[in-house]
DNA sequence: TATGAATGAGCATTCATTCAT
DNA sequence: CATGAATGAATGCTCATTCAT
C-alpha cells in the first residue's frame, strides 16, 4: 500500500510546466502531460482537482518558490545597502527565470489569473521589493516617489530582459543593463542640464 | 479590404475585445460574442475565419492602431531632441492603454498564439522605441547599450503602470514617474561616487 | 436555417424510451440513442440539457400525457357511477400500458425519481383515482376507508398485470381480473360467516 | 460459503443497503460505501466480485430473509384456513418491509440488473403466496381465476401501502386495509345486485 | 448576406477495479 | 486479510465550425 506521494505531485507539476508554457491552455491535453508523466490520466486526478487546478498550483508553485529565494535578500537585517539589496534580488530573479523559464513565461498578465492567492503572491513578491526601495529611499540612498510602482517595474525589466533579449546576451549582461536602467536610467551625464 | 459591412465586423471586434481582454482564450464562447453583437454566430464566421483568427485581428487590429499614433512621434524628422520623442511616446502609449484598456491588456507574454504576424507588429513597435533611443545615444543625448532591451522595458513600464498602479495615480503622475525612473533611475543623487 | 423541431424532440424521446426501459440509467449511451435517432450526439443537447433531463422529461411526458387520458374519464360530470368510471380507467391504463410499455416500466418505485416534477404528478393521477373512489363513497356505491391508499393499489394492479401476467392472458383478461379482485376481493361467498 | 469474516460482509450490505435504497445505481460509489464502512474500497472487492455482485447480493439476501419469514406461514400443514394463512402473509411482508425499508424499496420492477436468480426469488415468493391463495379456491374459502396474479398485487400492495401510505396511518391500520381491499373489494353491499 | 440548428471531434473527468505493500 | 494509490477505459458534454434556408 502506498502513500500519497509528494514526488509523483512534484513530477505531475514539472511535466506540466513545459506543457502549459508551451502552449496556451486550451491547447495543453492532460493525456499528454500524463502519458509524458508514465503515469495514469485519473493520476492526475488524485493530486490535482481539475486542469485549472493544476495549471494554478503550477503558477503558485514557482511563485512561491522565487518568493522563498528573494525573502532573505530583502531582510531588513541585510548588511549592505538598499541598492545592495536590489542588485541581489535582481541577480535572483535572473536565475530564477533562467533555471524556470517555463514557470516564469507562465506568469502572465491579468485576465487569467482568476485565482485570488495569485494576485496575492503577486503582491506579496512586488511589497517585498517596494519594501527595499523604500527603505532605501528612507536613507537618502535611492529617489523614488512610487516604490510599489517601481517594484513591478522591477519584475517587469527582468520578464521582459529574458524573453526579448537576443540569445547572444549573458545574463551578466542583463544583469549590468537591467542594474544601470534602473540604477541611473537611459539619460545620459548631460542630465545635469534640465 | 473593404468588407461587405465594415461597421459590423468593427462591431464583432469590439464586443470580442471586452471577452478577450476578461478571459482567457479558452473561457471566450463565440455563442457569447454572437448573442452580445445580436448576431447570428454564423456571421461571425463571415468577417472572420475562425475564433483565433478573430483573436489574432483584434491584437493586430489594436497594435496596427498604436503602431499608427507611434509612427509621427518617433519619426526621424521630428525637430525635438531624442528625449523629448520618448516623452512623446510614452505620452501615446499611455493614452491608448487607458483609451483601450481591453486592447492592452491582451499583449500578453509570448506563449499564446503565435502568429508570426504579431510579433512582427511588436517587434515593429519596439524597433520604433529602440531607433529613438540609438538617435539619442548617437547624438550623445541618451546613454544606453541595448537600447532594443531598453524599447521593451519602456513598454512594459506603460502596461505594469496602467495595470498595478493604485486607481489614485492620475496618468500625468504615471507620465512622470515612468519617465523619471526611465530617465535618471532610482540612485539618489549619491550616484557621484561608486 | 431551421426552427427547434418539436418532431425532432419527439423523436429522440421515442428513440430514448426504448434504451431507458430496457437497460438501467448507466447503461444507457448517449451516444447509441444519437446513433438510432440519426443526430449528431450534440442535437440531443440542443433538446435537453442533459442524460438525466431527458430521462426525466420521458417519464414527466408519459405521465402527462396519461394524465390527459384519464382526466375525461373521472370528470366529476360523467353520467354513470364511480365504478363504472373506474372501469373506464382500469381501461385507460391498461390500454397506455400497452401502447407505450417502455413508457409504463419505467414509472419505478421512489429512489430516482428525484425530480419534484414527477413526484408531483404521479400524486395527480392517484388524486384523481382517489376522487372518483371518494364519490362511489360518499354515494354509497363503493366502500373504503382510505380511497388515497386504494389509487395507488389501482395503478400498481395495472403495473404488476402488464409486468407479470402470463402473455397468455388478453388485456380483456386482465381488465376483468382487476376489476373483480379490485370490486369484489378473493374471499368467496362464504364470506358471509366472518 | 463462510467467508473470512462474516461480520464484515454483513457491515458491507448494510451500508450497501441504505445507499442504494436511496440513490439509483449509478449514483452509488463504493468510494462512499467504504467510506462510511471505515473500510478500504479493496476490502469490498474481497467479499464481493464487482459493484453489480454487491448489488444483487444485497437484494438477494433480503428476498432470501423474507423468503425464509414467510415459507412457515404458508406451510401446507398450517392448521387454519388460507385466509388465516394470507393475514399471517401480509403480516410478515409488513412487519419485513417496516424492518427493512430499503431492501424493501429496492425491489424495483424489472428492468434493472435481470439477474436470473432474482426472478426466480421473486417468483419463489410469488409461488408461495398463489399456493395459498389456490388452496383457498380449492377449498371454496376463496374465489380468484388467477391466483398467480393475485400473488402479484399482494406483494405490490404492500410494496405500495408502505410506500405511499401518510405516515399518520399505523401498520396495523394498514394491515387491515389491505385485507379489507383483497378480501372484500371496495364495491359496497349492493353487491348482490348486478 | 445572415442565420442558428446541427454536427461530431475532442476532451476533461469519473470510478470500478486492480495490486503492490 | 486489508488497504488505498494507481489505473485507464468509458462517456457525458462542449463548442468551434458548417450549411441549408
Amino acid at each position: 500500500m502506498q502513500r500519497p506521494d509528494e514526488g509523483k505531485r512534484r513530477l505531475i507539476l514539472q511535466v506540466a510546466a513545459g506543457h502549459f508554457a508551451t502552449k496556451p491552455f486550451h491547447e495543453v491535453k492532460l493525456d499528454h502531460i500524463a502519458a509524458e508523466a508514465k503515469l495514469g490520466k485519473g493520476t492526475i486526478y488524485i493530486y490535482f482537482k481539475s486542469k485549472e487546478a493544476l495549471y494554478i498550483a503550477l503558477i503558485l508553485d514557482g511563485v512561491e518558490n522565487l518568493l522563498r529565494e528573494l525573502q532573505p535578500k530583502a531582510a531588513e537585517t541585510a548588511e549592505g545597502g538598499a541598492w545592495d539589496q536590489i542588485e541581489g534580488m535582481v541577480d535572483a530573479l535572473l536565475a530564477f527565470g533562467r533555471g524556470f523559464p517555463h514557470l516564469y513565461a507562465l506568469v502572465r498578465s491579468g485576465a487569467e489569473m482568476a485565482d485570488p492567492r495569485l494576485e496575492e503572491k503577486r503582491a506579496e513578491i512586488a511589497t517585498l521589493c517596494a519594501r527595499v526601495i523604500r527603505r532605501g529611499v528612507r536613507s537618502g540612498e535611492l529617489s523614488d516617489s512610487h516604490p510599489e510602482l517601481t517594484a513591478q517595474y522591477l519584475l517587469s525589466f527582468v520578464r521582459v530582459a529574458l524573453l526579448y533579449a537576443p540569445a547572444s546576451l549573458s545574463v551578466a549582461a542583463l544583469r549590468k543593463h537591467i542594474l544601470r536602467v534602473l540604477g541611473r536610467g537611459i539619460r545620459g551625464d548631460t542630465a545635469h542640464e534640465s
